[in-house]
DNA sequence: AACCAGGAGGAAT
DNA sequence: ATTCCTCATGGT
């Protein structure tokens, strides 16, 4: 991008709202992640043909009516396809702030109308990412996953690579170990990083299946339970009507929102949900989004 | 200085 | 089928 050689470019519009700062923002958080709030562009690492590619998107347009510069060095259409994925370029949020504006939740998205879900930049990379926030609070979270991704991923043209499957499934507990892994979570990573790279767990073929299905699926294995698979389903595949009860930062969100003294009870949570689906994927993100605390960075981009 | 973190597994009921 | 305990370590 900055080191001479030919980009290929291409202008896409998509349907508003969209909100592309927000994306940004979100993005931003974490550090892993190349990202230019003044300039509006992000750097994403994609993979074509099992090569690794840099696409860089900028954003030209605004809320109502979104567009977006893409960039790379070559395969422009399967780059577009692969962004649009990751961005959810393709899902109508008309539709969805509609649905809204007749639950309780309306407000929430008014406030921040045009956030899109987006995606992990693939599903191995979710995945682990994922096992990874099990339990522990943001910033930690975030500090582990990066000196994962330096130690074992690929820097390719300024961007970082997520590891793949191969090189941690021959790792050793102790490898994650020194990087402040406990125990358990050093055996989760990398056992289920075997089960890839031997076939026996294939995530490419979970596109086909239904929540349900993926679910009785991965939770047989050790260190995926319910609310991992919930996070898989939602920033891994997409999936529009995920809720997930265990988490923390939902119990925190409607705690505040409904003033509770404690956090819900699930059967609670079940109530309060009703109206929202089938867009619960939704409601979980505007309500994370709804408590979210803005990074330094961001507070001194602040007027 | 306790208590909690965008949980999960395993043991003890 | 539930409830309780442990895991590692940083944040608050």
């Amino acid at each position: 991008m900055e080191n001479g050689e030919t980009m290929i470019e291409k202008v896409i519009h998509i349907e508003g709202p969209y909100n592309f700062d927000s994306v940004l923002d979100r993005l931003n958080m974490d550090p892993l992640n190349v990202v230019n709030i003044d300039e509006r562009w992000v750097k994403i690492p994609v993979h074509i043909q099992n090569e690794p590619l840099v696409v860089k998107v900028q954003a030209i347009g605004e809320t109502e009516n979104p567009s977006f510069i893409v960039f790379c060095k070559s395969h422009i259409d399967i780059a577009v396809e692969k962004v649009s994925d990751y961005l959810q370029w393709n899902i109508s949020l008309s539709d969805i702030h509609k649905h809204f504006e007749k639950t309780d939740l309306r407000e929430m998205f008014e406030d921040f109308r045009g956030t899109p879900l987006i995606l992990d930049f693939g599903l191995y990379t979710c995945l682990i990412r994922c096992l990874i926030h099990q339990q522990l609070n943001m910033s930690f979270a975030m500090t582990l996953t990066r000196r994962f991704a330096e130690s074992y991923g690929e820097q390719i043209d300024g961007v970082l690579f997520f590891p793949k499957p191969k090189v941690i499934a021959n790792l050793d507990v102790e490898d994650l170990r020194a990087l402040q892994f406990s125990t358990r979570k050093a055996e989760y990573v990398i056992d289920i990083s075997r089960k890839i790279n031997s076939g026996e767990l294939d995530l490419e073929s979970l596109r086909e299946m239904s929540d349900e299905d993926i679910t009785a699926q991965l939770v047989k294995m050790r260190g995926i339970g319910n609310w991992t698979v919930g996070c898989f389903l939602l920033f891994g595949l997409g999936r529009q009507n995920l809720f997930p009860l265990a988490d923390i930062g939902i119990q925190n969100a409607l705690k505040i929102m409904y003033g509770l003294d404690e956090k819900p009870s699930f059967a609670q949570m079940e109530c309060y949900n009703k109206g929202w689906s089938p867009y619960l994927s939704y409601a979980s993100l505007y309500l994370w989004r709804s408590i979210e605390k803005k990074t330094k960075k961001n507070k001194g981009l602040e007027n």
